[in-house]
DNA sequence: TACTTATTGTGAAATATTTCACAGCGTTAC
DNA sequence: GTAACGCTGTGAAATATTTCACAATAAGTA
């Protein structure tokens, strides 16, 4: 038993990463890796992808690499729950039903297990497997499935509100669609993904990479 | 007309988010702004807030520190396209659609402009009010209309191909949702943008928060 | 067996990012 | 008028992250 070497946002990121991209050359019949191709898939340095693994603690062999199994199962020791973790969401609108229908689909570690909705129409359906209850319920149905992190696609002015709380009911982390920050007690983690965010990064780099780069012609193949 | 002094990545994702925060402020009647009060609303540290604005060329007043309005203009200036930028969607499926109803909804700085899907029956609808071509049309459509963005939403084994038509078709930005890392030439900037990997990250956290921080308490308000 | 080769794990260097700290400057108060 | 205040912009220090470089090592070869 001992002290995790607290692992950097950046690091669990791309752990993710090679967790994902593990997965698919498994599903390919690839037995073993070396860093430099896991390097190579991740637009990564060898180097780092060295360095990431040691805060797995899996160690490879300097004859084979790392296997690709073995590889999997120590980043999931370290990335997932023990059991498969159950997950709420609240707002099941346009977003909310995507979100709904993508989790469903995957044989997942995660579940969405719960969804809350303020619209009476919908409360009581369920929605790809999943029941719908109304906010008033909240704290009662986490309590009771042990969820601890949610998922929150309310509109922007309903944010602050939900997470609150979500924070109340007990949740510790949280990954929030609305384009709003909001306020979360210590001891809660959460992260925003915002869409249009991403889109105004990529249109800006976009047009820097246009400025800067005439080899176009890359593309000819 | 000077070159632009290498703006990294992450100050302009925290350069998008001023703005975003600038105008929840201006809309509540903000007129002007200091540095340290928008690191607080940025979780970020004050001395962070100016190195960032140095970037943009703007500069406050020690008195009144930076004007909401202004600030909010030059750094549209500098993250914006001089016009509203059209963009293209590839793929109307569960979440195509909640993207197009949420680029629909806000008036914002950019306009899906072109959607396309492989399923005939969706091809020469109108979703939100975006057209819906079918995927031949890609090159054409996306000359047509000047579009140099592109959000694929497509299913993961079909993200690859897309991405290459888009690049051959002259996008420079792709904004992916598939769960897959795909090559592009030189010059097209690509972003990921994968939620499962981000609940993977929040559940990581989630846990780690839970195992060291007691102080829940500071909910209690 | 001994030699060759290619890789790992990691200390140390290099680089990138963040924070510190303070000179300089409008504004306000007297 | 001028002193005091609290801010900005920024060089320099501190910190975080990435890369370099190499000893250690396992496998293949003869
Ligand atoms: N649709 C997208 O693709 C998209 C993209 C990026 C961000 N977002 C953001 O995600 C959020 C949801 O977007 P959407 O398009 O699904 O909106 P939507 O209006 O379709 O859905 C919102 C849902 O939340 C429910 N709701 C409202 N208040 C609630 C409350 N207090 N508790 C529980 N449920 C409540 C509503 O009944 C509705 O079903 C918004 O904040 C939006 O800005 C959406
Ligand atoms: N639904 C979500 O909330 C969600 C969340 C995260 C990631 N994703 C990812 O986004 C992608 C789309 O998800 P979805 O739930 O909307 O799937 P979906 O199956 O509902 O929609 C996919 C759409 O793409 C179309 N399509 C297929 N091949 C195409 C091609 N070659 N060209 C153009 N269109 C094509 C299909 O006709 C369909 O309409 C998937 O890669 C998924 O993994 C979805």
């Amino acid at each position: 038993m001992f002290s995790l070497p607290v692992i950097s946002e950046k690091t669990v990121a791309r752990l993710a990463l090679y967790r994902r991209l593990l997965g698919d050359l498994l599903s390919q019949g690839r037995r073993s890796i070396y860093s430099h191709e896991l390097a190579a898939l991740a637009k990564g340095s060898a180097a780092q992808v060295r360095r990431d693994l040691m805060a797995v603690g899996y160690e490879g062999s300097p004859a084979r690499g790392y296997s690709v199994e073995d590889l999997i199962g120590a980043l999931s020791r370290l990335l997932d729950h023990p059991a498969t973790q159950k997950v709420a969401l609240v707002g099941v609108g346009n977003l909310g039903r995507a979100l709904l229908s993508y989790f469903a689909g995957r044989g997942s570690q995660y579940s969405v297990a719960a969804a809350f909705d303020a619209d009476p129409g919908k409360v009581g359906l369920a929605v790809n497997g999943c029941p719908v209850y109304g906010p008033d319920r909240l704290a009662e149905v986490i309590e009771r499935e042990g969820i601890e992190v949610a998922m929150v696609a309310v509109p922007a002015g309903e944010a602050a509100r939900t997470v609150h709380d979500l924070c109340t009911a007990g949740i510790t982390g949280i990954l929030n669609f609305a384009p709003v920050r909001v306020w979360v007690p210590e001891g809660v983690y959460i992260e925003y993904l915002d869409m249009s965010m991403s889109l105004e990064r990529v249109a800006f780099f976009a047009r820097s990479k246009r400025r800067t780069s005439q080899q176009d012609s890359a593309l000819a193949k």
